[in-house]
DNA sequence: GCCAACGTTGGC
DNA sequence: GCCAACGTTGGC
């Protein structure tokens, strides 16, 4: 079981929209960067990420859940990009800001602090553990 | 709205 | 294969 962290601007694919999706689920399509293919790749059915709102918000809302491994990505027709598809579990209790992140000095190395830009990005069990925690969600 | 950081592209 | 130029992302 691993953990991972999907980053999406709201004005685009918010939280909503994938709750709205309920357990059909969504393709996280759109991803144009092959770090964050690369962790698509890696995950598999039944992992769980944090989904995180970019831009305005900056914070953590919900916990998904893979449920469809990497396929291609359906929005185009270069065959390097694929992804996967994923579904809402639950809203947090409370949502995570980045600020709440940076001033907890365990989550430092959080890629989320160091490299902003990946959208798709790994968690530790770890640090999984300390933002459910400030989340109010059980684990 | 600005700007820094980063990834990608393309010329050589 | 290197590196400059460019585009995009995302925090502030």
């Amino acid at each position: 079981m691993a953990f991972w962290l999907f980053k999406s601007e709201p004005s685009n694919w918010s939280w909503d929209d994938q709750v709205a999706k309920g357990d059909t689920g969504e393709e996280w399509d759109g991803v144009r960067n092959y770090q964050a293919r690369n962790h698509m790749r890696e995950m598999q059915r039944g992992d769980l990420g944090f989904f995180y709102h970019s831009q305005k918000d900056k914070e953590i809302v919900g916990i998904v859940e893979v449920i469809a491994e990497a396929h291609p990505d359906s929005t185009t027709d270069d065959d390097r990009w694929e992804c996967v598809d994923i579904k809402a579990v639950s809203s947090v209790a409370t949502p995570v800001t980045l600020a709440d992140i940076k001033n907890e000095p365990k989550l430092a190395d959080m890629v989320l602090v160091n490299n902003t830009r990946l959208s798709v990005q790994p968690v530790t069990s770890d640090e999984w553990k300390i933002i459910c925690d400030m989340a109010g969600v059980k684990t």
